[in-house]
DNA sequence: CCTCGATGTCATCATGGAATGACATCAGGC
DNA sequence: GCCTGATGTCATTCCATGATGACATCGAGG
């Protein structure tokens, strides 16, 4: 362990921070937003709740901070890929996409939240595809993109769900496979219309 | 119009019970279960709100009454059947599958809603693809026949949020086309195994 | 060592929502 | 034409939640 003087912490805003945004990236994924209260949010980060206020204004703002701690990372060159694709489920498994996904699922209520997660679904995900269709030359890369995104969020969410058993218990590298023919396959009936 | 005695309409439970299904239908579709309150269903269904407790027991049964609604239809033979997809993808943009395509994506808290939901989602969808991938000799039918669920709730339920403008304004035909070839392709990679 | 801003803790408020029970009104049996 | 159960209306209660402000505690600078 860190230490065993966990009775009393030495003052620190910015760890505080952190671990408030930490939390809260994992209570919004696990349960969602409008689920989550800041109290869970506190407790699970060990911190008071009260700060959430004092740090970011509040519960959304707080949202919203978790939303650009994700746009940190590299984005990636092209989702399709093997390595890319296995990062991604990686990261779902580790429950770390859950409130980007969500958006795309289901719509928040707070205006500035959803911009944001859409700004963030298109930035991450639905960009990197459509360039990959564009340049393969395929008709519609765009709904394409959006198509595949899609499907992705909904299997993706599913599995972290277990609301379908098999598919939650599935091997990554065999689910891996089977869904890279889901959704790469430039096979059928691509008549280019 | 039915007729213009409005004003006062005689006393009738089996109506309002009817109309208190309906409003919670469309509405947990359109906001899902938590950010509908039952005032909303109450007004919407020109109701007063106490009857939901009277009639139903509570919100929650409500909504299991809902989906018991839902399960009344006839089962589907073939999911992925051209005339099959076009029925579900229009019932989906009627919002008619909100409740139940929803519990892929986002578990429930109440454990009864969520096995009902669940027990839907599998007879309804999961279970005939199922039947068709055995048929057809595929290899992992469940597995497949879960993720094709999962993928096509991603599409109906992004489509109809709006979260992607494409997706949600796509010519039905196209998205059917598109959406067909994702799904049904016994194409890319089937090694079997 | 004392002060003062920063940080953390706690009690409390305001809001909204589900549920409940008291009351009003209707409709059929005597 | 009342009586009684069924149906509908309304006010109220209870609870969860997000936010806020008063207070306590820390620690650096004078």
């Amino acid at each position: 362990m860190t230490g065993p003087r966990s009775a009393r912490r030495p003052y620190d805003s910015a760890r505080s921070r952190e671990l408030l945004l930490a939390a809260a990236g994992e209570l919004f994924t696990e349960k969602g937003f409008d689920r989550t209260t800041t109290r869970d949010i506190g407790e699970r980060a060990g911190v008071d709740a009260a700060l959430i206020a004092r740090y970011f204004g509040g519960k959304t703002q707080l949202y919203l901070a978790v939303l650009r701690t994700w746009s940190e990372e590299a984005v990636p060159a092209d989702l399709l890929s093997d390595g890319r694709l296995r990062a991604l489920l990686a990261r779902a498994d580790r429950g770390e996409l859950g409130p980007v996904l969500r958006t795309a699922v289901v719509p928040h209520t707070d205006p500035d939240i959803q911009d944001a997660a859409r700004t963030q679904l298109d930035a991450r995900l639905v960009g990197p595809l459509h360039d990959r269709f564009t340049a393969e030359g395929r008709s519609r890369p765009r709904l394409r993109a959006e198509l595949a995104v899609a499907a992705l969020t909904g299997i993706l969410l599913a599995r972290s769900t277990g609301a379908l058993a098999e598919l939650a218990d599935a091997d990554p590298d065999e689910l891996l496979h089977l869904v890279h023919d889901l959704l790469a396959s430039p096979s059928a009936g691509d008549d280019g219309n």
